[in-house]
DNA sequence: TTGTAAGCGTTATCAT
DNA sequence: ATGATAACGCTTACAA
């Protein structure tokens, strides 16, 4: 089997590149040259303003001249560089993403859509994972600023204070998708993480259960809280107690499902339903229940939240509630991109609502 | 329920921005200047090209004056401008990762360590989603050059005539990750695939197998062809046939693992274990073989591929083989960076080793 | 060792 | 409508 890196029919060899003619004179070797506005302008017989003006379509030029000259950037396959316009008009048309955990299945929905978006605005993505590291948090936004980016989002911070000093003294837009923070003192968009609670407790009332359950994720953190209390109030408004013994507090990982379930077993309150507030820890759940000789949808009707593609494919598949991911971001990008171009600056935090997906692992009881 | 976007007790409003001192005068508004070498040389009494020199540290500088220049980089808070030094020195200081789809959870892998190892060498990251459309390549690539980005990292290519065609052009340094283009003409870093089939192949021997299947990937993508053939003589090696029926052919996704399970059931011919050559396949696979009244390991045992984090949660935990994702993105970015800074330009691919992992779905017979 | 100045590829101001 | 020209912030010959 062996360690060794390289399998024996393969090999990792460097030569010396060929010289190209346009080596440029510092460390970095051999960098081929697009063509510039200079090479067009003198290609069509104008001046690089012209030329400029071409590009950017603002400014009123002559047909004639803008044909001709539109003709020259064919023919040389001209490309604004990216780098010296940016450098010009103070905008990188970047936008950075930090998240704490690449591998955690809910960032990698604000990745993919921040990216979808970003690049439907022309713009491209710089991700960083800050691993809920303030240092790594503090780099990574340092960087962002030595680009002149056009905004950063957060999908949770790790020590605010920290962040809101370094950006406070600039006037970059800052966005916080999915965890608002506590003073809602920064733009963010949310989800109504109430109004979630509501839904799957509603789903649960309606489904005949009274016997309800709840593994929350971490109850420090206020969505956990949210969520637990709009689940109260929409079984308190339908005669229903959410017994103290019946709430396991979570961390939203798999392991914690798996705990919560023993927990509320051990509880011996009798419970035909439980809401976990993560899909993850509903899976956890549904595992242990299912090991204990409970099954779902038949002895216990589960329900999750987030909607994550592993929702789909288990035996059964899970009801959960989704959080419209792409519509969020979107958001983000267009508050972002709002606030560069017009000036504007949104004030308050926006609130985007959840949806019930119905599956199996939830029945009539 | 409502599909109204926000919820009542929130709202989504924008006001004018205070001005700012600074205001620049094009359509960005706003932007706060960092201090610039002009600052810090006029603070510490130098020219900017002594500044310049103390910042990249590669040419000597008086002892007397460096201090006076730090002290003044410390004052302003200096950083340097990375679009303009990037303009200058003809490198952005950054990669770019193209992937076909961020959710899949084999391509975050590539994403989180492609950032943690650009993140050790001080370089950003930006990702593209090019959901195998030649167009969105294109336009990401374009998109990388117009930034002077030092490499560009590949997760598969839609369309190689198309993407060689425009980066041929350049000599931005090219690097295909975990899937070689066939003709090999471009720099790779791949797993050994045919050893991977070997690996599994081997596991299942050593078990007591005798009678073994497998659902392999598209067998029209070399990375199938080669681990089956692993699987295949390492079989043969110990006596055994791999039967024609008892190879079903997936396309690594949930589903197909559904549908290979159900063909080889079909078949007829008995079998004691399967390798699937995806988790996802490999739980599918697991889930219909017990919706069949089989169960795992007791009747067939089961391995995967990939290791995706669901391997370790599913009951039971999936034996399966393990790719070296982090080496494979390190390697990648060190190619890289080292055909930017030295010249080098590395020759042929670069083949790392899978492992296995033994888990629970396996058992001897 | 340090300063001067040119230039990277743009955009924007000011003339014409 | 168009062309010089001066920035943007940096690196780097070349001079001193």
């Amino acid at each position: 089997m062996g360690n060794d890196p390289f399998c024996e029919f393969s090999f990792y060899s460097f030569t010396k590149a060929p010289s190209y003619d346009n080596v440029c004179a510092n460390d970095i070797i051999g960098v081929w040259n697009l063509a510039s506005m200079k090479d067009v302008a003198r290609l069509a017989g104008v001046s690089v303003s012209t030329v400029s003006r071409v590009v950017n379509k603002n400014i009123p030029v002559d047909e004639q001249t803008r044909k001709r000259v539109e003709n020259a950037i064919d023919k040389v396959n001209y490309k604004p560089n990216l780098l010296a316009r940016g450098l010009r008009s103070k905008s990188g048309h970047m936008i950075g993403l930090a998240v704490p955990e690449i591998l955690h299945q809910a960032f990698t929905y604000w990745i993919k859509y921040c990216e979808e978006c970003a690049a439907e605005y022309g713009m491209n993505l710089i991700i960083g994972n800050t691993q809920n590291n303030p240092d790594k948090e503090e780099a990574f936004i340092n960087s962002l600023i030595q680009r002149q980016i056009d905004g950063i989002i957060f999908s949770r911070v790790s020590d605010k204070s920290r962040i809101l000093h370094i950006l406070d003294k600039t006037d970059i837009p800052v966005i916080v998708l999915d965890r608002a923070l506590d003073k809602e003192d920064v733009p963010a968009v949310v989800l109504d993480n109430y109004r979630a609670g509501r839904l799957a407790g509603g789903h649960l009332v309606s489904q005949g259960h009274k016997k309800i359950a709840c593994i929350t994720g971490p109850l420090d953190i206020a969505l956990s809280r949210e969520r637990l209390q709009g689940l109260k109030e929409i079984l308190e408004e339908n005669g229903i107690d959410l017994k103290d013994g019946l709430v396991a507090e979570g961390d939203f990982k798999y392991e914690t499902g798996v705990a919560g379930a023993q927990q509320l077993l051990r509880s011996r309150i009798s419970f035909t339903a439980v809401w976990a507030q993560s899909d993850l820890m509903a899976i956890g759940l549904m595992n242990e229940l299912r090991k204990q000789g409970l099954s779902v949808p038949e002895d216990v009707s589960v329900i999750g939240m987030d909607d994550i593609s592993m929702a789909e494919i288990k035996l059964p598949a899970l009801t959960t509630i989704s959080q419209p991911y792409r519509e969020m971001c979107r958001l983000a990008i267009e508050m972002i991109i709002r606030q560069r171009k017009e000036g504007v600056v949104p004030e308050k935090r926006v609130c985007l609502q959840p949806s019930l997906v119905v599956r199996d692992s939830t029945r009539k009881v």
